[in-house]
DNA sequence: TCAAAAGTGTTTCCCCTACACCCATGG
DNA sequence: CCATGGGTGTAGGGGAAACACTTTTGA
């Protein structure tokens, strides 16, 4: 913003950036997607996806041009978390980063890993490495900001194929939130915001009871978040 | 930050603001500090305070600069936004722009207005006039955030001086709020949060019972918070 | 017929809400 | 003594939490 009363017209040498943090589940447990550094600084080391605003995008337009680089999956979840500006959180120059995060269904993404000297990999959020630049700091907040989501804001059905049990739904909050939750209670709560569609089919999963499919309601969602998928509250 | 797949090295001629959403409360009023521009573009316009931030400084530090600029006043409740990164937001130059708001207590501050061809000046939240760039946007936004932290977290204290009535601090919800409130539950819920300490002593205002003087306790707002003021949840 | 997950109600407790009167003081 | 804001308690309702058994299927 140019601002009025005092005029730094110096022409800040900033660099902007955006950073993601894309979660997943997948095999009983919360995932994040890591890329294997392969240009310096920090060669080597793994750290969040992520690339400099271009300048002729948007913000919002460079993190989904990045997400789309690495998984190629369109009508992704994705909003922003917080922007880091400390002076020396890159060592080479002065990078503004606003990061954020993404929510994925894990069964609907290839990630696009192996490239170059470069490689993608989920990674166990409860074991990450130690990441480069203040990607730790980064990945710590979108961990509490979606465990807070969770409760209040229909997230979780981001994180699951179109259509769902009410038991893939319960693990999905249990992984997140890495504690165990009633299921009497939990279908009562879930059913009674009204958000769900029963498709009046079923999956056989084993030697077990059917489950019935339920579907998310978007309209009804839309109808909560008033349609800004991109804003905090 | 420098991202390891694609590599984008033109150096992105953006530059980095910060604007500040001041908020204080006087005269049974929600204000917001608003800056008549001096200079294009929107010359003459009302335009949230802010600047540019510099090479050396962080965007948390730049906050705090331009607020203390205006205002003069140190110790001041700052927790960041939101960032605003559409291309065109400005009509010159690409800029994207960290969002903060502030909290302060009327009393303290004395506003460094009519410098230049700047004014300064407190305006009613609830009758701003249309502002420059996309500050009605960031404006809406920070007022929903305020009225959002109020409910779950201790931040009204920071618009009162040190010491305060229980009737005026309700007097500074039912304003934020637009909405009167219930006198004792108000006071039950409060007292019940244990984050208030009763001075002891009263202030007399007028031909009537003197009311008791409270005052916040900082050690458990930072035990509530983790210290961390700066960050959103 | 057995193992394994799906599905279903009731009770209890706590918090939130609604609501009206006496108290202390200055003029 | 009166006008003005300060200060206090209780009852009822609603939502959250605890808790165990029956159902349906595949092997």
């Amino acid at each position: 913003m140019t601002d009025s009363t005092s005029t730094h017209d110096a022409t800040s040498p900033l660099r902007v950036a955006v950073d993601i943090v894309v979660f997943t589940v997948a095999d009983q447990d919360l995932k994040v997607l890591l890329i294997k550094r392969g240009i310096e600084p920090y060669k080597g080391a793994w750290a969040l996806p992520g690339g400099f605003v271009l300048e002729d995008e948007s913000v919002d337009d460079a993190a989904r041009r990045e997400l789309a680089e690495e998984t190629s999956v369109e009508d992704i979840y994705l909003e922003q978390l917080y922007t880091f500006g400390e002076v020396d959180r890159d060592p080479r120059t002065r990078v503004v980063t606003v990061a954020y995060f993404a929510l994925i269904d894990a069964d609907s993404v290839e990630i696009h890993g192996g490239t170059d000297a470069s490689q993608a990999a989920w990674h166990s959020m409860y074991s990450t490495p130690t990441l480069a630049f203040d990607h730790d700091t980064i990945l710590g907040l979108a961990l509490r900001r979606l465990r807070y989501k969770l409760e209040y804001a229909p997230v979780a059905f981001q994180l699951l194929p179109d259509e769902f049990t009410l038991s893939q739904l319960q693990a999905t909050y249990e992984v997140i939130l890495a504690q165990p939750l009633d299921k009497r209670n939990f279908r009562r709560k879930i059913l009674g915001l009204d958000i769900l569609r029963d498709t009046g089919r079923t999956r056989s999963d084993g030697p077990h009871r059917p489950a019935r499919l339920f579907a998310f309601r978007q309209d009804r969602f839309e109808q909560a978040t008033g349609g800004k998928v991109i804003f905090s509250f």
